[in-house]
DNA sequence: AATCGCTATGTTACCGCTAACAACTCCGGC
DNA sequence: GCCGGAGTTGTTAGCGGTAACATAGCGATT
């Protein structure tokens, strides 16, 4: 174990300068491998460092050097599955750019994800990737005035402030519809959240309406829910709306999980599926894999948006293009085995 | 929309100062609430701040006060349900503090760990919440020279650096042995991770075993898998062990997904749960409550590590105490469905 | 009226590091 | 022998804030 001069402060660049004996800028650069250091003195200066236990000090750094090494990546949520894989895309990406994203959770909620900008832009990070394109007004002002690539990932139905990822969920709602309604289903009922902030959400539902409409029909019934365990949830509902409206010949959930729920709910009360009842949901989670049946649904292309969101940040999609970018991604619908085929 | 000065420039202080006509210094005061400001100089540096968008500059702020209102939260991974509940809890306790979670994952590699914990070091936080008790030497070092508050979580088989929260996953795997010895189970079976650094799951295996060893029992046979859809795998690890070992008549998974998984493989085939086979997973997640029936599990008080975690870095767990503490929890076992009831 | 004690504000000196530039060494070429 | 340039190291001046202390204003106290 080394020796620690004074345990009570911290170290910095002058001790590890003295203790090899040249000047603290010689030290910074060795740390930093920038700029031309004798093989002897780095070899005595990195020596030093490891000896001490020296720990750059960041802040300091960034300060002086007018460059922080931070991506701001902002999320409504981590337990739903989704978001943990954009954010995956993204670390993947950043990993060999020298950028580190720093994540923020909103819970959905307007307010927190502006403090939580606020909070971000506060340690000027060299980009911002946030979810949605719905913020508050100070958000938007806050994003648009940053002078840093901005990268709102998920959604492409609306006006970015800078660059955009994601897919269409009004086209993802209406594809789902059309396919529904050509397999023959008419009764047609949505089961899905409450939550007024989850725009992805209602903007499917939106397009799926849109797409029934297109063939004459109306949503037959409907249930919301919100919070508590989703599989559950999913359960509970379906038995609910299946009670109250007999006749419906599809449910489509608003996401996998709960559409799950619902497809052992009806494999243990014994519904034929896809002929006497189908069902959807939306996102392709890997859970489903386990599933008895397969859930039809609809990737959300989660890692890729991620992937490219990061590459954009790090200026690496596109090479010259600076922002303003706009990548639509298409969503592939897979039928699984709860749509009937023709 | 304000005029901005400058749109090229990024805002300081002194952008605010001038435009408000007094000195850095007071804004400062106002910005921060701290020292005495009259009313009307406040009204007056709020409005000039609000209309120019100024965002502080916490790298200078940070630099200047030596103080960062940041704490470093170090997990292995965000697709296990079990640390975004941790840091569920973590969050929810430091709201209130002022303080704020960044958080790194290392994907269970001790030298992505060693790398994300130095790069967290190097923006001084004001403590670091880390999963488990193995780290790599260098890691060990930086913890305990680091002059923070260091909260190892999840676990308590072993040394901490500083202050510990968790449970003995030693002793939940030896309990669940007991009871399943208990209910009357004789030729058991082990399902779970092969990863080498997931050292929680090895010590409930450890656990599980001990408990066995008592009953003068050893394990019957065993299974193990990487990576993929867990339910998927539980489902197919539960084929090949039963394939294998026909007279199996309890199967212990080192998670509640596989468990999962083995569950809904287990009912489809018509075995007899919990008579002719029982179940046991382990972590309570909320996800089993929409299972058909409810899997044997044991739950790890996640909620409750992340917030006294966060307590205690943010030093209002038993005020007056610095570190050193060790808190250990209590998992309560639920029986579930799974295992026969005597 | 001089003194005291507040409150409200300003001034100065850094925090730890890096950009920019200066300086010095050593070498070959003319 | 002098010069130019490459390679290596050092010096200086901030980066944008904040701690600590200084100062000004002003009513109350004696």
């Amino acid at each position: 174990m080394a020796r620690i001069p004074d345990p009570k402060r911290t170290l910095t660049l002058r001790d590890v300068s003295e203790a090899s004996g040249v000047s603290e800028m010689t030290v910074s650069r060795v740390l930093r491998s920038r700029g031309d250091v004798s093989d002897t003195t780095r070899e005595r200066v990195l020596d030093a460092a490891r000896r001490l236990g020296y720990v750059p000090n960041k802040i300091a750094g960034a300060l002086a050097s007018q460059r922080v090494n931070l991506v701001g990546v902002i999320i409504p949520s981590l337990s739903n599955m989704v978001f943990p894989e954009v954010l995956t895309g993204i670390s993947e990406t950043l990993d060999d750019t020298g950028l580190q994203p720093v994540v923020g959770v909103t819970n959905y909620s307007p307010e927190r994800e502006e403090a939580v900008l606020y909070e971000m832009l506060s340690w000027r990070p060299s980009g911002v990737i946030i979810a949605g394109l719905e913020h508050s007004d100070a958000s938007q002002a806050m994003l648009a005035n940053a002078g840093i690539p901005i990268v709102e990932v998920m959604d492409i139905d609306g006006t970015p402030v800078d660059s955009a990822v994601g897919i269409s969920h009004r086209r993802a709602g209406l594809e789902m519809a059309e396919a529904i309604v050509a397999a023959g289903y008419r009764r047609i009922g949505f089961l899905g959240t409450m939550m007024p902030h989850d725009h992805r959400a209602r903007k499917r539902l939106a397009g799926f309406e849109e797409g029934l409409a297109k063939a004459g029909l109306t949503l037959a019934d409907r249930e919301f829910y919100s919070g508590g365990s989703a599989l559950l949830k999913g359960r509970e509902m379906t038995a609910a709306i299946l009670a109250r409206t007999p006749d419906l010949d599809f449910l489509y959930y608003s996401n996998d999980m709960i559409g799950a729920g619902g497809l052992l709910y009806c494999l243990e009360t014994g519904i034929d599926i896809p002929n006497r009842l189908g069902l959807a949901g939306f996102n392709g989670v890997e859970l489903l894999d386990g599933l008895p049946r397969r859930l039809a649904t609809m990737d959300a292309c989660r890692y890729e948006i991620g992937r490219i969101a990061a590459e954009i940040v790090a200026g690496k999609h596109r090479d010259g293009i600076i922002g303003g970018e706009i990548v639509e991604l298409t969503p592939t619908l897979e039928p699984g085995d709860t749509i009937r085929r023709n």
